[in-house]
DNA sequence: TCAGAATCGTTGAATTTTTCGACGATATGA
DNA sequence: TCATATCGTCGAAAAATTCAACGATTCTGA
């Protein structure tokens, strides 16, 4: 079980300014997918973050806008199913983007106990350019990748993500 | 921008038990790496802590104790940058795994202020059983891939979990 | 038809995570 | 030696997650 690799943690010490954490990457961990995923999207998201800090949005409140653009008029239990979040998130999220007059709450015709979410006019004109700049922060994060291998990855994660024998 | 495939909400009413958020999957959104990630790690990590529960273990811990098990003698400085988590969360992690005597943690004769965490025989044997549930976990929430899907998700979350040029 | 069960959005509280600033002990570099 | 930086630790603030209830509405089956 030893690994005789191991240097002694001098090494640790070298004049790298980023990511002195190469000695660990000989490590089973780093062949499981669950951890490659959870590190792949934290910098991802951070970054996202980061691009969607001037427009005052996060992922999550993009997400929203994103979907109220849609023109599916998606109800906020649909929301909340599809973006694997409670109930009561959405409300939260929802609140904020309403206050800010980019999105509205209409009561659905064919069912008064719910709302239909939809985008104002400028809420759409804000996702344009949320959207540019969540493709801005992939262009960064995803840099390593192809055209055709970010093409592959999206394949293989609509897979997972959308794999109806894995719910719950 | 409106969609006219949108159909009434009605149809969220169907007989399926899990899964009536079909209607969203023709969005934008789903085109976004970024979203695919988050929603496939939601699942994945899940699952996991679903698996590694009768161990009394998260996929947190989890990982923590696989990097215990590795032979290279990791300082928790180590531990946090790899796993993208604040030192004082390793703090309380260690905490929780040390008192179970799972690992230990020794003084690194190098750098007395550092501490380096290794695995006690009982952590290596509680790993190994670990490792099991979590590659049973796997097998349910990547049931949807091939093990050569697998293969190259895993090259491909790879590049961009440690991409030199995407720090921070 | 009608009573009971289920669902929607909402609220509020409990719990967990995340983030940040500080500290003593130790190490490094001028 | 002295100033500065790093390591693990503590603690508190902020954010996210989870959960149980509620009124209003819809659905169900007798």
């Amino acid at each position: 079980m030893k690994d005789e690799t191991a240097r002694p943690t001098a090494s640790a010490h070298s004049g790298d300014p980023a990511a002195p954490d190469i000695r660990l990457r000989a490590t089973d961990l780093v062949n499981e997918i669950e951890f490659l995923a959870a590190r792949a999207r934290s910098l991802g998201s951070a970054r996202a973050n980061e691009m969607l800090a001037t427009l005052d949005l996060k992922v999550r409140s993009y997400s929203i806008l994103a979907l109220a653009c849609s023109g599916k008029g998606p109800s906020q239990r649909e929301l909340a199913e599809f973006l694997s979040l409670d109930p009561s998130q959405i409300v939260a999220l929802v609140d904020g983007l309403e206050t800010r007059r980019l999105l509205k709450r209409a009561p659905d015709p064919r069912d008064r106990r719910s709302k239909i979410i939809s985008a104002t006019p400028e809420g759409q004109r804000l996702y344009v350019r949320a959207s540019a700049a969540v493709q801005q922060a992939d262009d960064i994060s995803l840099r390593a990748l192809s055209a055709e291998d970010r093409k592959q990855l999206r394949t293989l994660l609509g897979r997972i993500a959308f794999d109806e024998d894995n719910e719950l």
